[in-house]
DNA sequence: CATTCGTGGTT
DNA sequence: TAACCAAGAAT
């Protein structure tokens, strides 16, 4: 018999024995979730959307308080987008709530509110790639299609001792084929669930359970004795630090007692979202000055000046300044910025504290001051293609008179937050604020 | 293909 | 504690 033939009939009985061992293991020790109360394609739709990049006990919370407010894919579709949005709030990745729902418009407008049993249908809807079809297909309909996540890469590389890089995208492609390859026949819903549940309890990154998993006796990685290398994952870059400045405006009169806030723009980090005003202080060094980017209206003029400012008090970015001093020229860069970007005019009262907040690629260290309200300035009206003519800063800064906030500013009091969704970071901070005020 | 998109738990 | 990473998709 050639080798060849022989290396084949091992793959296959070693093949078979995990697709036979591993959904019998799962059926016996499958959770408990709510997602899994029944198989409604909408049901299983939002859960998947849900965990992606998110932890299983993160989402459960989350899941039922949707899944409440929206329980078919027609109430989620008719539903204002806000609402959607503040029902997100603090899961992160907020680009799947809006997602969901177009997904959600999509199988109303086409399909009458029912997910339809169909693979490129499916596929087609927003939000859902390669895994949520696999997934949805599979779970909601018992389709023979892969579902290939972190978790399946993770497994199949250790239990068939693959050695390819699960970082790039090639590699899934790969997998999803293996993966399809092992579904048994009648029951490809479980068997995926079986093998993400595998990688969640007992296939975990670090310190995996050989010991009580159900396909230990065949697996390749383990046998080689190299169950704690695999997968192969090539690290992430590092993400890269920033200094923001932001600002607890307070009003008076009617808006006594309140704070100002604005909405994020339609796309983009943290997209739609609320928070404090707050600019951009860039490079490393938290105190440091410099141009900000993409064309933003920053005169040479205010430029230099804080330039100056800077490199007198602050020589070779080594701190000179004292944290007093460092405070004043944030405070005094934050408010410039603020007037020549935004028309907004405020007076600085004082740092009130700082916080650090982690994204993907960004870590945002955001230094928060106090700030009074004055005015909005009334901007000269610009033609269109006259950019290069804006106004110098000490224009933009003369008082035109009473006007209006270009972007979407709200003043808010503590029981408005109910209302507005916000991105954790700002969250602490403004329940750090008024709880502070008692 | 590489980067952009949050947040919190685990080791 | 710093690194790692979780039921990924869009661009």
């Amino acid at each position: 018999m050639p080798a060849g033939e022989d290396e084949r009939k091992v793959k296959t009985e070693a093949s078979r024995y995990f697709s036979t061992e591993l959904l019998n293991w799962y059926l016996a020790n499958k959770r408990d979730l709510p997602w899994r109360k029944n198989r409604d394609p909408y049901r299983v739709w939002v859960s998947e959307i849900m965990l992606q990049q998110t932890r299983v006990d993160t989402v459960i919370p989350y899941y039922e308080r949707f899944m409440e407010k929206f329980p078919t894919a027609a109430a989620l579709a008719e539903a204002p987008e806000p609402e959607v949005l503040k029902l997100w709030e603090g899961l992160g990745y907020y680009s799947r709530a809006r997602n969901l729902q177009a997904g959600a418009r999509e199988v109303l407008a086409l399909y009458g509110g029912i997910v339809p049993d169909d693979k490129d249908k499916v596929a087609a809807l927003r939000g859902v790639g390669p895994y949520t079809t696999g997934a949805i297909m599979s779970i909601a309909f018992n389709r023979p299609e892969p579902a290939v996540d972190g978790n399946v890469m993770r497994v199949l590389s250790r239990y068939f001792c693959l050695e390819e890089d699960i970082a790039k995208p090639a590699t899934r492609v790969g997998i999803e084929k293996l993966a399809g390859s092992l579904i048994p026949e009648g029951s490809a819903g479980d068997f995926n669930q079986g093998l993400m549940e595998l990688g969640a309890l007992v296939c975990t990154p670090k310190s995996p359970g050989c010991l009580t998993c159900p396909v230990m006796m065949h697996c390749e990685g383990r046998m080689a004795g190299k169950e704690h290398i695999l997968p192969i994952k090539s690290k992430a870059k590092p993400p890269r630090p920033e200094t923001r400045l932001a600002a607890l405006i307070t009003g008076s009169g009617e808006h006594e007692g309140k704070l100002l806030v604005r909405q994020r723009p339609e796309t983009g980090l943290l997209a739609q979202m609320w928070e404090l005003p707050h600019v951009l202080a860039e490079s490393g060094a938290a105190g440091s000055v410099k141009r900000r980017g993409r064309g933003k209206v920053v005169s040479a003029e205010l430029e230099i000046a804080a330039a100056a400012a800077a490199s007198e008090s602050m020589p070779a970015d080594q701190g000179g300044a004292s944290l007093m001093e460092r405070h004043a020229m944030q405070a005094d860069y934050l408010t410039r910025a603020l007037s020549s970007d935004e028309g907004l005019l405020v007076r600085p009262t004082g740092w009130w504290g700082e916080t650090e907040h982690v994204f993907s690629h960004i870590v945002w260290n955001v230094q928060v001051f106090r700030a009074e309200f004055g005015f909005w300035q009334q901007l000269p009206e610009l033609a269109p293609g006259t950019e290069s003519e804006l106004p110098t800063a000490a224009e933009a800064a003369a008082p035109y008179g009473e006007g209006v906030p270009r972007a979407n500013y709200r003043w808010i009091g503590p029981e408005q937050m109910k209302e507005l969704a916000f991105p954790n970071v700002f969250v602490r901070i403004l329940r750090d604020y008024w709880h502070g005020l008692d």
